[in-house]
DNA sequence: ATGGCCTTAGAATAAACATTCCACGAAGTA
DNA sequence: TACTTCGTGGAATGTTTATTCTAAGGCCAT
């Protein structure tokens, strides 16, 4: 009789994985060789159906259930549930580890505590940073270098939220020489800051959701008249993505708080500082 | 184009993406409701059922199957393969290891690669975030949260560099209902712009060497008025110090290639929201 | 040997599921 | 206004899927 120790807390994986190593002397011949295969593959037990599972492990579907049970579990759709939540786990980089471990240590824990709001933004934009790194390509970072580069003025465009992001952007290009012409608007006069831009110009556009009309409304005018385009924003759906030249795709964390700056930041520097390196 | 053209290949997750954002612009009120969805949470789409997919982007089910078919699949099934090929395709991150191991190797030095400047900024922007939450004492996130909280009015300043920190504070806090003024010395017309301060009202200065001259001007008069103020900047000698009821002083980091702006705006955007979360 | 007990295979069953169908309604056209 | 087309919601459908059940097989102690 295997021992059911139900002290044991369902849901992780890493649990789950030492609790089957450790019932495995104890269990049946069937159940055994489930075990062995569940261990060695957990993404088949993860997307599998009972059917497809029994068979590649070659035994009946029914033995299957038995050892979801044998674990404790309800059945074999509570037992896929852990080895799904490995692939959750994996797929959007770690920041969900990150900040479950935040969680974990207690410093998550109240929002009224404005250290931990602190703590808050602070993880989620190192871990936007992180996946910054992961997500921008070599290839985009160069081409778009090549078009500032061989832009007579750079047309900055962000408005809203983003209005920052440009703003330093402009900053950090006007300080290494550049000639930049930032887009915002004032005196309501958008489009005249534009008028004069050529295709020999170039135009970096920043837009994260909700996207700023303004800039929904300037920017596919600019693109039409051959302006050439490098666009920052957070999705292939986005108003500034149609035309650009280059797109850097800048998701955001699905349980960011509130929209964090920094990653689009770090992006716009990175510009602005590699055209200066490449040039020399 | 940011990605060549729709060479129209079923299988992998990246064409399904840009598939989906081609054909979104043509599809139908729901299916563009469900396109939305669909590339913002693939995860979901991957393991729901149809009905659960249906209730989390609060369409009919039946909807969802005509989105598969529209794209071209035989139905939901067929569609929901690809989703999870995006699972399985991601097994180990471990970025803490590769991260550091980037931080180890020569990658790190050759600073005429555009990839390896990205890298650069990020990692220090993470290694910024990561000192910020030692350095900021819980009780001066309360102090100045109370003098935010008390103001009728908050100015901001922040001139140079520092402007886009002072943007985005602007953009958060009147995103949340407050009545804010930037001092952005617009027609030169800064002192004229806080003319108006009272001491019922806080400052928000921020700077950074090398100092901006204005702001180190207009700060001891502001103060001399007797407005209680908030200064972030990297050092006790700066000029907005003397008079500051609250400083929180975040340093430069010793070889930082070019000032990062992470930390100040991840700080700013704490005391945004710490604000509002205080005065539930 | 043989009776008791556990394990197993495979069919039976019930639940969950994706998919289809149809009627309704809105938007466009003559 | 009347007619057509297209998009949509919701129930009906038929299929897939997990689970349960039962009879039979193997093992061991007596």
């Amino acid at each position: 009789m295997p021992t059911k120790a139900n002290a044991r807390q369902h849901g992780t994986y890493e649990n789950l994985r030492h609790e089957i190593a450790r019932q495995h002397p104890d269990f049946s011949d069937r159940l055994r060789v489930i075990a062995e295969f569940a261990l060695e593959h957990p993404t088949e037990m993860a997307l599998g159906t009972v059917a497809e599972v029994a068979q590649r492990a070659k035994v009946q579907p029914s033995a299957i259930v038995r050892f979801a049970r044998a674990l404790g579990y309800g059945g074999f759709t509570e037992l896929q549930q852990v080895f799904r939540s490995r692939l959750v786990a994996s797929v959007p980089p770690s920041y969900k580890e990150r900040i479950t471990g935040l969680r974990r240590d207690g410093r998550f824990q109240d929002a009224n505590n404005p250290q931990a709001v602190l703590t808050r933004f602070a993880s989620e934009g190192m871990v936007s940073l992180e996946s910054l790194q992961d997500r921008v390509r070599q290839a985009d970072l160069v081409r778009a270098i090549e078009l500032l580069g061989a832009a007579e003025t750079i047309y900055v465009l962000g408005l809203g939220g983003s209005f920052p992001v440009a703003a330093h952007l402009t900053y950090v290009l006007r300080k290494l020489g550049r000639r930049v012409v930032i887009l915002d608007g004032l005196g309501s006069a958008l489009g005249d800051q534009a008028a004069s831009a050529t295709p020999a110009d170039a135009l970096v556009a920043i837009s994260f959701r909700v996207y700023n009309p303004d800039t929904a409304r300037l920017f596919p005018e600019l693109v039409a008249r051959r302006l050439p385009a490098i666009s920052i924003t957070d999705s292939l759906l986005s108003p500034i993505v149609e035309g650009a030249s280059v797109v850097f795709e800048i998701p955001d964390m699905p349980e960011a708080a509130l929209r964090t700056m920094v990653a689009p930041m770090c992006l716009a520097q990175t510009l602005a500082v590699g055209l200066t390196l490449t040039l020399d």
